[in-house]
RNA sequence: GCGGGUAUGGUGAAGUGGUUAACACGGCGGAUUGUGGUUCCGUUAUGCGUGGGUUCGAUCCCCACUAUUCGCCCCA
């Protein structure tokens, strides 16, 4: 037997279809209400476009892409991310050109060749959003505020906003001697991985893991104590939008994000939910005023995030929350004999079509089975179908709940069908 | 790339080195040929992840592989 691929899955209906289904739609009128446009990139894009946008030492890009050579011997990657193929598009698409700010969003598969484990696929979807050409501290605290009010529309309780800045290009720069010039004396004591870090990424250093309990850590210089007057004043900024929109969070100095391209504001939101597995972080982003012009764009500040829809799921489910999606149909037909089937169906369209949501016996049940069927989909009302209906004209509707009967004719079922389900 | 757990039917699972592999749920059929969700009856694995080995004999012991799961690294 096939078996699917190592960290993907299947979605086959039932309540796991509908949940997601629900979520998908309510970002999408969630864009909708914010004013922000729908983007859709290639799911693979040439390799070389993540290597410069993500960053060559990123974990992401040096060990976790999937690659291959097409037929014409290019170099593909499957997107690992989804920024970098939305810069891409709106620098060759010129967008610069348009109003700004051009806001965003995207929602699709990414791909990382990683050890599946609780909350980690190599087919993962992501939801995200990108806001060009502005760099008011407003969008950095808007894009935040929309990714806390979509996990609080949901019902989610344990989240957490963890925030910080890396500040400007000089800012970034004093704070990255500052941190090599204090670490210098203790390269020897750090972890195999960071002593790499050092001279490759040392700013990665903040939030090593397997260091973070050492004095060496506890003591490490802080982005934000480097930051200079304007960066501050951005920082400051934001958090004053914060809080004015009430968005709550924390200040945390180890948070520097896994990939290259972030300016000013960095942030996660982060599920505090006794049990959850270790991958809790929902949602993470930040500003990247460097990167469309690392990407041979005109220099445009961006700032964006991105969410993991399949953590989300986990976390709705270990809150135990219930969403609000419908979980049944209207109503269910049921032919009594083969010969009633082609009025049956009929009905049934005539149903679909006028705005119900019906279904009708398939299987040739026998009546007691077609009630059942009839309680397994969850059905509000069920239409018997027999001779005499054939004949009369009058269908035989019954409220599955009340288990009241009623006689209704064939060109007022709409009508009648409008009043029981209070339209 | 590294470390731990697990692998029995459609599902959840018990089980023992030795003749017929519990139990529950679900499914299907019937008791009830136009009214069910209760109850009762019947039925539902020539088979215990794959390949080797130990043994008179292995689902149960050992090894490898594969899958899965949790964790590390990293990330959503």
């Amino acid at each position: 037997m096939i078996q699917k691929p190592k960290g993907t899955y299947d979605i086959y209906g039932g309540e796991k279809a509908k949940k997601l289904l629900y979520i998908e739609n309510l970002l999408v009128t969630l864009m909708q209400k914010y004013n922000y446009e729908y983007f859709r990139t290639p799911i693979f894009e040439a390799s070389e476009l993540f290597h410069r946008g993500v960053g060559e030492t990123t974990d992401i890009v040096s060990k976790e892409t999937y690659d291959f050579k097409d037929r014409g011997d290019r170099m593909m990657t499957l997107r690992p991310e989804g920024t970098a193929g939305v810069v891409r598009s709106y620098i060759e698409n010129k967008l610069y050109g348009g109003v700004m700010p051009l806001k965003t969003w995207y929602y699709g598969p990414m791909y990382r060749y990683e050890r599946p484990q609780s909350g980690r696929f190599r087919e993962f979807y992501q939801f995200g959003i990108e806001v060009f050409g502005t760099n008011d501290p407003m969008t950095d605290a808007e894009i935040i505020s929309i990714a806390v009010n979509f996990y609080k529309l949901l019902g989610l309780k344990g989240i957490k906003v963890n925030i910080n800045s890396l500040g400007d290009n000089e800012s970034r720069e004093t704070y990255r001697q500052a941190l090599v010039e204090y670490l210098e004396p203790y390269i020897d004591e750090l972890c195999e991985d960071c002593k790499d870090r050092y001279t490759k990424n040392p700013l990665r250093i903040l939030d090593c893991k397997v260091d973070k309990d050492t004095d060496i850590l506890k003591n490490i210089p802080k982005t934000i104590d480097y930051l200079n007057e304007d960066s501050k004043a951005h920082f400051e900024a934001v958090q004053a939008y914060l809080k004015e929109l009430q968005i709550e969070f924390v200040i945390n100095p180890s948070i520097v994000r896994g990939l290259d391209y972030y300016t000013h504001t960095v942030f996660e939101v982060e599920a505090n939910v006794e049990g959850f597995g270790s991958q809790n972080v929902l949602c993470g982003g930040g500003r990247y005023n460097n990167l469309v012009e690392t990407m041979d764009g005109p220099s445009t500040p961006g700032v964006g995030f991105a969410m993991g829809l399949e953590r989300l799921l986990t976390a709705l489910e270990f809150e135990k929350i219930e969403l609000d999606y419908d979980k049944g149909i209207d109503l269910y037909v049921i032919p009594m004999s083969e010969s009633e089937k082609l009025k049956a169906i009929t009905v049934t369209q005539f149903l679909r079509l006028n705005g119900f949501s019906a279904e009708i016996d398939y299987m040739s049940r026998n009546l007691k089975n077609n009630f059942k069927q009839a309680d397994r989909l969850n059905s509000k009302f069920v239409v018997i179908i027999g001779n005499e209906e054939v004949e009369t004209g009058i269908l035989t509707i019954k409220n599955n709940e009340t288990k009241e009967e009623y006689k209704v004719k064939l060109d007022e079922i709409i009508d009648f069908m409008d009043k029981m389900l209070g339209e």
